[in-house]
DNA sequence: CAGTGTGAATATCTTCACAGCA
DNA sequence: TGCTGTGAAGATATTCACACTG
């Protein structure tokens, strides 16, 4: 079941977290099984959709019954890697920073912000949620002691690159940037960016041009 | 060249972003004329792609020459809607409420956040970054009273549906929401999830099934 | 002649339609 | 009989390759 994951598309793997969500709303509520004729419906995706998006991974349901809630939901945490418990170091302790660090739902779903680091001598020191503010410069030295395996960037736009040097250079193949700003990282660093300016930007040309 | 904008692609549009990007870094930097293989080399993307994603609107280059930087950002900023000033109002003044509201760079890119709204009696008067936190029952009135046309949905997750509730009451048709929750919605309403979850999962993912 | 703009070819993703199993 | 799992068909998106132009 994990031979061939990697030509999967990455719209399904956003759809599974869709549906992982759908169905946990849905555990909430009590429902036992659910067909993917309604499970691809609360999603708004095309039933066949839901079942070639499981069936990149191997069989979840039940022949003309559909799907346990209960089980699928393990099984599509078992997918997603969430599981496992991820822990994270954040640079940049402003604004956003601040707010990912007081978000208790990242916690809950594996991915633990486990250090915060920032170049100002006036922000290190600070305990923000119970982390306290580190210098960049510790960042090899805490990422191996406490084994983080990936790193957020919520620095100002001018200092993002740094950040994900330092990332890099502690070993870190994985980072996830808040910074509306492009990084270059070597071939092996896996970088997702959360880019909140698209968001606006596609709102935008909507509203011009379609609406 | 606004015809058939409808159907182009939605990673087209977050292209042109991307290119915006780009270029108004190659301005900075002085440059006058820039070829669709540097540009499109500079953000990941292959030269042909470049030019059939401006292709869809018109054209904008000079043949054997290049782009003309200047001229290129005027015209993409055009085709984004960037051009217009853009008033948001936020919905949830928790954590990323408070960031959003600080965040000073959404308003130089035209996207001003002119009120904020809670529910909570204890948030109401005080003043974010120069927003002062409003009762969300006044939501109508003040969308109408400063011609907002963009909200903004930061509560916790088992609000976001009565936030969105409110938005479309007061007569918004374009919703970003910051939450990590399914949101229903008429027809003619427009709504950009940004999700960090997803992000993170796509990463938990990866690393777990393609390192 | 360098580099755009674009039809044609390829690759990728989505949907259909139905065989096959509980 | 009902609903899954899946090959084949259809729709979309990306890349190639080259005609065309400043």
């Amino acid at each position: 079941m994990s031979e061939k994951t990697s030509h999967i598309p990455r719209a399904s793997i956003q759809r599974l977290a869709a549906y992982l969500q759908a169905l946990e709303h849905l555990s909430a509520q009590g429902t036992d099984v659910v067909s993917s004729k309604d499970l691809a419906h609360a999603c708004a995706v095309n039933p066949s959709q839901f079942r070639k998006d499981l069936a990149y991974f191997g069989e979840f349901g039940v022949r003309g019954v559909g799907y346990v809630v209960t089980d699928l939901i393990q099984a599509l945490k078992d997918l997603l890697g969430l599981n496992t418990a991820w822990k994270c170091a954040l640079v940049g302790v402003g604004n956003l920073g601040r707010a990912l660090l007081r978000h208790k739902r990242f916690a809950e779903r594996g991915f633990q912000i486990v250090a915060a680091f920032d170049c100002d001598p006036f922000k290190i020191g600070e305990v923000v949620s119970g982390n306290e503010v580190l210098c960049s410069k510790r960042l090899a030295e805490i990422v191996h002691e406490h084994g983080i395996s990936i790193g957020i960037i919520t620095t100002p736009p001018e200092r993002a690159q740094r950040a994900a040097n330092y990332l890099i250079d502690a070993g870190i193949t994985s980072i996830i940037t808040f910074v509306h700003a492009r990084i270059s990282v070597p071939e092996h660093v896996l970088v997702e960016s959360v880019d909140f300016l698209h968001h606006f930007y596609h709102i935008a040309f909507r509203k011009t041009f379609e609406q």
